[in-house]
RNA sequence: CGGGGAGUGGCUCAGCCUGGUAGAGCACCUGGUUCGGGACCAGGGGGUCGGAGGUUCAAAUCCUCUCUCCCCGACCA
């Protein structure tokens, strides 16, 4: 039994000011955490508990399925260099140097070093599957941390890494941290969505993320209320409405458009709709010159998309095989369209063509010629309208697959809210989400990368598949709060809860109610429960906005009941309040929670 | 990085425009009265006004630089 009155918790009477989300606010008020420098935090002894039954579920459920290691948090530089990450991590990874100058960083993820583990001590077929996973602190610079714990640059990761023979096996290992996350969240109590995912950073093909809807959140979710699809908007598709083409037969025709220089504006003046406009956006991708090294190359881009629709940089990124790119600057504008921009558009513009095949040197011809990737909206369309790369004109009559040929129809748009379902064709759902937990199928990257293989059957050398899954801990804890609270505070469900229940005798001088409140957290603590006497010498009022606030989902209070051997239990997420007998308190609060 | 906002006792903020003894509420300490929804009275402690430089007889206040934090846009658990 722990006594309020000895512990340290700082609840606060005032947000701080610098707190937005209301996870944020009450995790400081309610003396969970303090802050100590941007995207980094301070457990308390509350936070660090509820932490603790956080980790003690992901634990209990991640055993049924693997085994808990624990890697080391600071890295030497050759691991990362060894998967080519070192570079490609950029900003986001905490660099350091030992004292005799050798580059190290601080661990953002455990995909190399789980690896390098595998890569030296996996021999053959027999040992395979093996499912490792560790509770760990990961380091991340982020770019700008935000909303309390729910963005920081140190926080608590539950991270696994499964390897098997082939993909029949990691479709197995995968499936089992499905069910298993699905676990875990449940008996967190939270309510969530499994959505698929873009892979980002981490390579590989399939991926799924484990998504809170919040308005807290800083991803976006597509979902089907009908049929449950439900995607990241990285990588949502939807079912578009068939657009309206302008009728017409003849060839492209210049229209003067003085001083029209967006989609709005030029739709407007020519009386015509937004969908019967190309948007052209100019992008340069970049990549390093392994010919020049620490020279960058580039090559243009040109994105053909509806005019009312907006590019989706994940798909681009995915589509130009997850180099970088930026818009194009005024002068490379110049050179590739000879136009200012606001005028843009693809006729006539010299693109790398899908059907040109060639030898050696006609490849490096196409190379320096700009991509052109046309949305698949776009398909079938004819009559479009769009910039005629002179300045103050458009050109209507515009074909596409006759006017110009793109090097690729690829899906780049964003999905968006009340767009047809791609499996079911019901309106779409967008909404915010925060990611608590990703699922990724890596194949090979870091085992092919980093040279592991095993012996199979037949004695031949082959390449473990690998799969990467994790858990933000303190994200499970944020989530729990935005979806449980008001305005005097939060409750956390009992599964995570720093205490099951707190004992409130309404006055301490009174030493019947005192030793009440005693007899009472004597006993629930004896039953198995996690209680917290509040026997703190303070007025009634203090202790019960103080018990609201900090989390904890039951309070008993002991007052003038107790005279005829009666308590309050309360039920914070309700504020119902029913009677129950002292002498049989265990029983009468077991029966409680049950109902 | 780009754009916006803020740094004044532990917390929330006023004072700054128009330089002149550093303030309030809450919190904290002592004594007393109170005791079912953040009590009251009396007394008390606590502040390099983010930092550096400058202007001035005089700077929290004006000027310059700088650091930190928060919010909005490109990454992720």
């Amino acid at each position: 039994m722990h006594r309020w009155s000895q512990l340290f918790i700082p609840t606060l009477r005032e947000a701080p000011a610098d707190a937005e989300v209301a996870s944020h606010k009450f995790l400081v008020r309610a003396g969970y955490i303090r802050q100590l420098a941007a995207g980094i935090y301070s457990h308390l002894f509350l936070g660090q508990r509820t932490l603790l039954r956080i980790t003690e579920v992901v634990r209990e459920e991640m055993s049924r399925i693997g085994q808990e290691f624990l890697l080391p948090a600071l890295h030497p530089r050759e691991i990362w260099e060894a998967s080519g990450r070192w570079s490609l991590m950029g900003d986001n990874m905490f660099r350091l140097k030992d004292r005799g100058g050798r580059d190290l960083c601080l661990g953002m993820t455990h995909e190399e070093i789980m690896t390098e583990i595998a890569r030296k001590e996996l021999r053959s077929y027999k040992q395979l599957p093996q499912i490792w996973y560790q509770i760990q602190t990961k380091f991340r610079d982020e770019p700008r941390p935000k909303s309390g714990l729910i963005r920081v640059r140190q926080f608590i990761m539950k991270d696994a890494y499964s390897f098997d023979i082939d993909a029949a096996g990691l479709d197995a290992s995968y499936q089992k941290h499905y069910d298993v996350y699905c676990r875990i969240f449940d008996r967190c109590g939270l309510k969530y969505a499994v959505v698929e995912a873009h892979s980002g950073a981490m390579g590989g093909s399939q991926s799924q993320e484990f998504m809170v809807m919040t308005a807290a959140g800083e991803d976006v979710v597509a979902s089907c209320p009908n049929c449950g699809y439900a995607a990241n908007l990285e990588k949502a598709t939807s079912k578009l409405a068939s657009a309206h083409d302008l009728p017409g037969e003849g060839a492209p025709e210049e229209v003067h458009t003085p001083g029209m220089k967006t989609i709005e504006e030029v739709a407007k003046f020519l009386g015509v709709s937004p969908t019967q406009k190309i948007k052209t956006l100019a992008m340069m991708q970049t990549e390093d010159d392994p010919k020049n090294p620490g020279k960058k190359k580039s090559r243009a881009v040109i994105v053909l998309l509806r005019g009312d629709h907006s590019l989706n940089e994940a798909k681009l990124s995915t589509v130009l095989g997850g180099k970088e790119f930026r818009p194009m600057q005024a002068d490379e504008i110049e050179q590739v369209f000879h136009s200012p921009a606001g005028y843009l558009g693809p006729v006539k513009v010299p693109a790398t063509s899908s059907s040109q095949q060639g030898s050696e040197t006609q490849k490096l011809l196409l190379e320096s010629l700009p991509l052109l990737l046309a949305d698949t909206a776009l398909q079938g369309r004819k009559n479009l309208i769009t910039g005629a790369n002179k300045e103050n004109y458009h050109l209507k009559n515009v074909t596409p697959g006759r006017d110009f040929h793109p090097t690729e129809w690829v899906d780049l748009r964003n999905a968006s809210a009340g767009e047809g379902c791609p499996q079911c064709g019901s309106p779409l759902v967008v909404g915010k989400a925060m990611e608590i937990g990703h699922i990724f199928k890596l194949g090979y990257k870091y085992t092919k990368s980093m040279g592991a293989s095993v012996l199979d059957k037949d004695g031949k050398e082959v390449t473990p598949i690998m799969g990467s899954y994790g858990i933000g801990v303190e994200r499970i804890l944020a989530a729990a709060i935005e979806q449980n609270n008001d305005q005097d505070g939060f409750w956390l469900p009992r599964s995570i809860a720093p205490f099951d229940v707190v004992v409130t005798p309404t006055n301490v001088k009174e030493a019947s109610l005192l030793g009440a409140g005693e007899e009472i957290a004597q006993k629930l603590e004896a039953a198995g429960f996690a209680v917290l006497l509040d026997d703190r010498d303070e007025r009634p009022g203090v202790k019960f906005k103080d018990a609201d606030l900090v989390g904890i989902p039951y309070r008993i209070n002991v007052g003038k009941k107790v005279t005829e051997g009666k308590v309050e239990v309360v039920t914070r997420s309700t504020r119902k309040s029913q009677d129950a007998n002292i002498p049989a308190i265990e029983n009468e609060f077991r029966e409680i929670l049950r109902s």
